[in-house]
RNA sequence: UGCUCCGUGGUGUAAUUGGCAACACGUCUGACUCUGGAUCAGAAAAGUUCAGGUUCGAGCCCUGACGGAGCAACCA
């Protein structure tokens, strides 16, 4: 009970966004019935990334938090640009992300029947019209948004002929781009989705789900407040650029509702992170030209690539629910998206040894051939986490930055002469080293160990600056390592006026470890299973392994402290 | 030179509907010492784009500038 007041104390503290704000206000004046009703709607032509995970949250959260339901729908209006192989992997990362639409799982070409019949009527009516022309007279004719366009010829052609047109569209009498079917509103606004938006276009391509069925294919603008009303969603919430579209999205919902009801579109900013490019097309290119591995790639700001980087859902909510939604088009710094993941992972990832470049290090006074196993937490967080057990023996490796023969000042890990414990063992003095005749480098450290010092049996009173983190050399396991750094070097790389933001594709954005020393146990570790590698960052198992070695993908480094002192 | 939307510490968001500008991230100090690169304590940092107006009182209301974004796909 303690914990729900606490809850109740988070919960009021938490700020309320302006969209939270209409929607508690629609539900208090009892608007709709008192219902609350959302919807996700991607269209199937690539995979989700974070920035749809803050429009999941956000339609899925609403419904969730106020009693309400989401559906998902597609936005499958344009068969030339959609795959069936994107719907499975959206489902998946919905269902990844903590979010369930039930058995409310919609297409918008589902309505391609009712909407045909819609636009039939419309025309009827004398509110839309064949257009015979061009694509480029039409945009022409539409004028600038400074300036107001003219009205087609074909504007007023007569019902029946527009009726008898639309038909043979449909039935494939004509060519792709030769007739459009466009709504009539007013060629003068100042609004440019109004000059008589086209409705209805000519595509002869199979579709995912409709297969030969239809000729013509409706407009997202004629799909999808149709869609919406169709469903009885109450708040439809969007992303800022569909703002001019509302008194479209309006005007035809107006043509076809009944009664009071009447869907609203609600638009908020959508997410730009820095560091990080977010168009799905600029991603596809990315895939495409191979300059990742795939949409999967862990340096990909897709769900799936951040799955396999190690990201948490809860990381990515939490994320999410810190920048919050305003109509600011705001970017956010990837730090706070990985203090996100740091704060969840810090909990949740067990401590693990683990030496990505190994450096030898010999106890001349342990005895050769003898091994005992050392006890250590696993998670200083967690305490039901438990404890393991791990070989300590003659032979070690340590990390090589964790050795050096000229420190500086403040340095506190082994350095010539000096002391250490090695954390879980013993306290170990560095008494010789070798050296590389021709490269110079340290290949070997000498060490003895004071059989007094070992940890648990607190008989001595001795301290020393440093501990290490540290493998037996005899039982450790070879793994690969991949360290990731941010895809571009530019804090704004889709923000470029040119195409190149491939000019600032950082060279250096994935480092592959290869000889790097693991506990044994990691031998086993599943894919996906989080670690933190003690005083190296979170590192998660990737299920892309070679040949039975483990592969880790890095997460997220710790922060470096010891990076500053060095400097 | 049109229409729509938006301007609050470095960044992102708040401000009980007009009442001392708050929180988080980041940054910097310090503490803790079998290292947790956690945790704890503290600091610097905006007077709310600017100029007027209404008011006892304006981040909030009004007017006008300035700045940014979106809109002229048979994409969504």
């Amino acid at each position: 009970m303690n914990d729900q007041t606490q809850a109740e104390k988070e919960e009021s503290r938490s700020p309320v966004s302006f969209i939270e704000q209409i929607i508690i206000d629609d539900l208090k004046a009892g608007k709709n019935g008192g219902r609350i009703h959302t919807r996700f709607p991607p269209e199937p032509n690539g995979y989700l990334h974070i920035g749809h995970a803050k429009a999941i949250c956000l339609d899925f959260g609403m419904a969730l938090k106020y009693g309400g339901k989401c559906n998902l729908r597609f936005d499958d209006t344009n068969p030339v640009k959609e795959e069936v192989e994107y719907i499975d992997s959206i489902k998946e990362d919905i269902r990844w992300l903590g979010f369930d639409w039930e058995d409310r799982e919609y297409y918008a070409s589902d309505y391609f029947g009712k909407l045909y019949d819609f636009a039939i009527d419309l025309i009827k009516r004398g509110l839309a019209y064949i257009d015979d022309q061009p694509a480029d007279v039409i945009s022409a004719q539409k004028g600038t948004p400074a300036q107001p366009g003219i009205e087609s010829p074909y504007r007023n052609r007569p019902a029946a002929e527009s009726l008898d047109l639309f038909e043979r569209m449909n039935k494939g009498e004509f060519e792709e781009g030769s007739r459009v079917l466009r709504a009539k509103i007013d060629m003068a606004s100042p609004n440019m989705q109004m000059r008589d938006p086209i409705i209805y276009r000519i595509i002869k391509a199979a579709h995912h789900r409709t297969a030969e069925n239809w000729k013509v294919y409706p407009m997202y603008d004629f799909a999808h407040g149709q869609s919406d009303y169709f469903e009885g969603i109450t708040h439809s919430l969007c992303t800022l650029e569909f703002e001019v579209h509302r008194p479209l999205y309006d005007w035809l919902v107006d043509q076809l509702k009944t009664g009071e009801y009447r869907p609203q579109q609600i638009e908020f900013n959508r997410l730009n992170l820095t560091y990080t490019m977010m168009s799905k097309r600029k991603l596809l290119e990315l895939v495409q030209e191979g300059r990742v591995t795939g949409w999967d790639d862990p340096r990909m700001p897709t769900l799936c690539g951040l799955r396999r980087r190690g990201y948490t859902p809860e990381s990515i909510r939490k994320f999410i629910d810190l920048i919050g939604y305003t109509k600011v088009e705001a970017i956010n710094d990837v730090s706070l998206l990985e203090h996100a993941v740091r704060d969840d992972l810090n909990i949740r990832a067990p401590r693990i040894f683990a030496v990505l470049n190994p450096l030898k290090v010999i106890i001349t006074n342990y005895p050769e051939g003898k091994t005992e196993n050392v006890e250590l937490i696993n998670n200083p967080e967690d305490l039901s986490q438990g404890t393991r057990q791990i070989p300590f023996c003659r032979e070690l490796f340590i990390e090589q930055d964790d050795f050096m023969e000229n420190p500086p000042h403040k340095f506190f890990r082994l350095t010539p002469g000096g002391e250490v414990r090695l954390k879980g063992a013993y306290i170990i003095k560095c008494t010789g080293l070798k050296k590389n005749q021709a490269t110079g480098e340290v290949e070997e450290v000498y060490c003895t160990y004071d059989p007094e010092t070992r940890s648990g049996d607190n008989k001595s009173e001795r301290k020393v600056k440093g501990t290490l983190h540290w493998v037996s050399a005899e039982h450790a396991v070879n793994a690969e390592v991949r360290l990731y750094d941010r895809l571009f070097s530019h804090e704004d790389p889709a923000g470029q006026k040119d195409e190149d933001y491939r000019n600032f594709l950082n060279p250096d954005s994935l480092k592959v470890l290869k000889g790097c020393k693991v506990e044994p146990m990691l031998a086993g570790a599943k894919p996906l299973e989080k670690f933190q590698f003690q005083r190296l960052g979170y590192f998660c198992a990737d299920y892309d392994s070679t040949a039975g070695k483990p592969v880790f993908n890095r997460t997220v480094p710790l922060k470096d402290t010891w990076a500053k002192i060095n400097k």
